[in-house]
DNA sequence: CAACCTGTGTTCACTAATAAACAAATTGCG
DNA sequence: CGCAATTTGTTTATTAGTGAACACAGGTTG
């Protein structure tokens, strides 16, 4: 695990921020790389160092949150659902710039549908169906089931604003998690 | 004017906020280079390549913004006070943590100083003892009259956190320097 | 007293970021 | 349409930042 330079992080800190900053503005289309550097305060060049195109710098984007949720998961993998949907919620409330963007506007729809692969290939791991409350049901039914409904509360969450704390969110998807899984 | 490298500003900004940053939380004596170089996210010896020590950091702290007012100055030289004014309150506003906490702290008495000896020197230049309402008075007098009410309306408004707004600020003054120049 | 820790300031080899130039592709306007 | 302007992706030499090591100066503790 060799400590990467500093300077790496700071960059791709300020390019990502940049991004979601910029895509709050326009189409993810409409933006240059010129838009992407001028707004990071960075060199043109610089993006092309970590980057191949602006697809792949969304690309990774999506790709380091889902990694972000993935080691939650992974933090969480022997705590009971009250336990570890805080922990969710509070990436959430951390990162919502992104996900607010990226769940609440019409314009993404990509995320929405790399975000519920994510959360059924989690699932998967976790549902029983050979005994227990979900005992004759279809493993693909129920897990289908629980991460769309999940995909779905987390989206109305955004796009509503927060309507409650995000604990209090947490606690109420503890609930529903308890009862389905 | 060779533009420069924008890693050099960059870097200089995280220094500066992070001093400023600590300067908050602590003495300044008590703040360590390593304190700023964490804060700051910087190699440690980086501070060296742009300071010599940390007093040379609060040093050309201080001067920048000394620099920046002067500009200010010359900008606003051929305006009238009610015109001018705001320039200075609008800079005071956009780096309200700076001037807060040189100010409306007891801490930095040296600060004080230097913004008032600026002031002195810009005045002296404004003043016309020959003719008008101060024909007959002492230049030094009159400046330094008029610099120390300054100075002492800028205090009070950071020490008691922008009782009014910027601009409403900027119209009284220019009314007290339209009375005294 | 010695052993120890912490901060300082400097050096060094290495790496990432920079600005500028470039040809090629794309866009947009008259 | 055709021409101009812009954007893209790449390359280049140069520069700033990096982390690690170092000797040295206090200060603290046993």
């Amino acid at each position: 695990m060799s400590k990467t330079d500093r300077r790496i992080g700071k960059t791709q800190e300020a390019i990502k921020d940049a991004v979601i900053d910029l895509m709050s503005e326009k189409n993810f289309d409409d933006i240059t790389i010129r838009d992407i550097s001028d707004r990071a305060n960075v060199s043109r060049g610089t993006i092309y160092l970590h980057y191949l195109d602006k697809y792949d710098l969304l690309d990774k984007l999506v790709e380091s949150h889902i990694n972000e949720l993935r080691e939650i998961c992974i933090m969480g993998a022997d705590l009971d659902y009250f336990s570890g949907s805080p922990l969710w919620t509070e990436y959430f409330e951390q990162n919502y710039s992104f996900f607010s963007l990226m769940l609440a506007s019409k314009g993404a729809p990509y995320f929405r549908t790399r975000f519920l692969d994510f959360l059924i290939e989690q699932f998967k791991q976790e549902v029983d169906v050979t005994k227990g409350k979900n005992k004759g049901l279809t493993n693909e039914v129920i897990v289908r089931f629980v991460a769309s409904a999940f995909v779905g509360v987390v989206e109305w969450w955004f796009i509503n604003d927060k309507p409650i704390p995000h604990h209090v969110l947490a606690e109420q998807l503890g609930l529903l998690f308890e009862r389905n899984l």
